[in-house]
DNA sequence: GTGAAAGCGCTAACAG
DNA sequence: CTGTTAGCGCTTTCAC
C-alpha cells in the first residue's frame, strides 16, 4: 500500500499549480484546452484518484447520504420500499444505503451510522425512543411504521383506522359477513396486539373481532401465514374473508386454501397488506391493502428533506391504504 | 443555514483544545471521565455533529462504500442478490449504496459514482469495456453476468455449459425426452443469443435444441414467461421438460400451465435459473439452476476485496450453478 | 488562463 | 490526563 497520487503529484509532474488540476478534473472553465488534455493524461498515466473524503470537506455542497434500515431485505416487502425509496433519493440527488440490522444491537449501530450518513431512516425495533435519540447523535432520525413523541424524532406511520374500517366496509358491500385475522406475532417479543389488529377490532363485528389467529413464528412468513389460515378456518369455520397481517402471510394462507380445496374468493375472500407487486403473480391476484406504489416513499422522502434542511420541529405523518383490488377479493 | 457547529466551538465552549473533544467523541483512552462528560453534555446542546467527510480524511482508516449498480430493484433477483451482497460487505465493514440504473446515461452513471464510492460492482450494459474502464475514472469495477476482456476490469460470470449439461442430464435420468427453453430478450437491442441459449443448445439433442421460444418484451417479467409457454407448448407440443431463462419467467410458465391444465411435474417438468427463495412459495415450489444462496456473493466479495488492495491483475472468476431441486422438476 | 493563499473539520503523533 | 503541532487532499476566493 503505498502513498495515495494526490492532485499535488498531477501539478508537479504537469508543471502548473494544484487549482489547475481541480479545474481539469472538474471539467471547470477557465482553463485552456490544451493544459486540461495534458492533466487529464498525465492523470490518467498515474493513476490518479480524487479522494471524495477531502473533495467533499473542501466543496460547499456536499452530496448527501442516507441510510435505511431494515429487518432484512429478502422480505419483498422491504425490497419493494428500498426500490420506491431509492428512487425518491435518487431524483433528490441523494445516495442510499442500505443497512439491515441482523447482526448488530440497533443502538450501536444507529450511532455507527450516525457517523456516516446524513439522515437514518426505516424500521427500528428499540421502543425507548430517548436511547434512539440519544444514539442517533444528532443525525435527522425517521421512524417508519410507529409514530414518534419525543421531541425531535420524525416519523411516518400508518393511518390503519381508516383503511380497515373502509376495507371492511367494501367488503360488506361484496358480500361479506364473517371476518377472521391473521395477526403476526413479533419475534421473541412478549406479544402486544399489533395497530393492525386493534384497527381490526374496530372495524368489524363482535363475533369477527374474536376470530384472530396469532401466527406462529417465523413471523411475516409464508408458512406462517399458511399454518394460521389452516388454524382460523379450523377454529372459525364460518368464515368468509380472511384479512391476513402482510402480503407474505396471505400468500401463504393462498397456499393452504389451494391444499384444503377451499376456493378464494369463491367461499373465502383474501386480503393482505402491503401492496407487493408480486401480489399480482399469484392465482388468484392478490387483492390488498396497499402501502407500496401509493407515494408512501415520496412522503418519507418528504420527511427526510425537512429533516435535512434542519426543520425544527419534528415531522409526523400517517399515511392511508387505499385498496389494491385484485382478485382474491 | 447558519455556520455549522464545529468541534473548535465545542472546544471553546469548554475550555480545552480540541484534541480533547475528539478523545471524547470518540471514546477515546486518555480522558477523565469527568471532562469527557462534560464535553459530551456541551456537544448535546450546541447540537454538534461531527463531519464524516472531515473525519475520515483525517483518519488512517477510512471508511469503505460499494457501489451496487443493477437495472431495477424491483426484480427480486436483483433484490435477492443486494441481500447477499449486503451481508458479505456488512462483515467486511463496507457500507452498501445501491444505484438503480434506471434514469440515466449507465457511463455518465459511472463516473459520477468513482467519484463517490470506492468500488464499482454490477450488472452493466454497455458492452464497449474501454467506454466503461475510462468512465470509471481508476475506480475498480466488477462486472457482473460476463467476462472482463479488458484490463483492469474484474468480473464474475457463470460457467453455465457445465451447468447445463449437469442439468440436462440429471432430468433425462428423471424421464425428461423432450427439451423447450424460454429464452429472453434483451430490451431494444439486437437480438444475440444469451449464454444460457448458447449452453442449453450445446447441452441438448438437436430437435430439443430447436425448440426455443424468445418471450417477447418486457423482458425477464412473469407475463413474459407466461406468454412464452404458451407459444412453446403450442409449437412443440411434444415438450415434456421447460427450461426458463430465470425463476421469474418461470413463474409465469407455471401460471400458464396451471391455466392450461398442464400439470407441473407430471406433464412438464419446470425448472428455472437464479434460485430465488421466492421459487419457494410457488405451487409446485420451483426447481432451478440456483445463482442466489451458492456462494455467489461470498465470490464478488472476494473479487471486490483484491480490487480494493490493488492487486494488480484482473480477478476473473466463473461462478457455477448448482440445481437447487424442489418440487417442479 | 493561471497561481497563491487560506481554509474545510478532523485526527495522529508527540510532548508535556 | 491534556495540549501543541502538523497535516489529510481538495476547493475557494482573489489576485495576477
Amino acid at each position: 500500500m503505498q502513498r495515495r497520487v494526490t492532485i499535488e503529484d498531477i501539478a508537479r509532474e504537469a508543471g502548473v499549480s494544484r487549482q489547475t488540476v481541480t479545474r481539469a478534473m472538474n471539467g471547470m472553465p477557465r482553463i485552456s484546452e490544451a493544459t486540461r488534455d495534458r492533466i487529464l493524461e498525465i492523470s490518467e498515466r498515474l493513476g490518479y484518484r480524487p479522494s471524495r473524503f477531502a473533495s467533499n470537506l473542501a466543496r460547499t455542497s456536499k452530496t448527501k447520504t442516507i441510510a435505511f434500515v431494515v429487518d432484512s431485505f429478502r422480505n419483498p416487502y422491504y425490497s419493494e420500499l428500498a426500490a420506491d425509496l431509492l428512487d425518491a433519493a435518487s431524483a433528490r440527488g441523494w445516495q442510499m444505503t442500505i443497512v439491515s440490522r441482523e447482526d448488530e444491537p440497533e443502538l450501536q449501530l444507529l450511532s455507527r451510522l450516525a457517523n456516516q450518513v446524513d439522515a437514518v431512516v426505516g424500521y427500528l425495533g428499540e421502543t425507548d425512543e430517548k436511547a434512539l435519540a440519544t444514539a442517533a447523535r444528532g443525525a435527522p432520525l425517521v421512524l417508519l411504521g410507529r409514530t414518534a413523541t419525543t421531541d425531535g424524532l420524525h416519523s411516518v406511520d400508518f393511518d390503519f383506522g381508516p383503511a380497515f374500517a373502509n376495507l371492511v366496509d367494501e367488503l360488506r358491500k361484496r358480500g361479506s359477513k364473517r371476518f377472521g385475522l391473521l395477526e403476526s406475532q413479533p419475534l421473541g417479543a412478549v406479544y402486544e396486539p399489533s395497530t393492525r389488529r386493534i384497527a381490526y377490532e374496530a372495524a368489524v363485528d363482535p363475533v369477527s373481532a374474536a376470530a384472530v389467529v396469532v401466527c406462529e413464528a417465523p413471523p411475516q412468513s409464508v408458512d406462517a401465514g399458511e399454518l394460521g389460515f389452516d388454524e382460523l378456518m379450523d377454529r372459525f369455520p364460518e368464515t368468509d374473508t380472511v384479512i391476513a397481517f402482510s402480503d407474505l402471510m396471505a400468500m401463504g394462507a393462498l397456499r393452504a386454501a389451494h391444499r384444503r380445496g377451499v376456493d378464494v374468493p369463491g367461499q373465502v375472500r383474501l386480503v393482505g397488506v402491503d401492496g407487493l407487486s408480486l401480489g399480482a403473480v399469484t392465482s388468484p391476484a392478490l387483492t390488498s391493502l396497499a402501502i407500496l406504489g401509493t407515494g408512501f416513499a415520496e412522503q418519507i422522502a418528504d420527511v427526510i428533506e425537512q429533516a435535512l434542511d434542519g426543520g425544527d420541529g419534528a415531522e409526523r405523518r400517517r399515511a392511508s391504504l387505499p385498496i389494491l383490488w385484485r382478485e382474491s377479493a
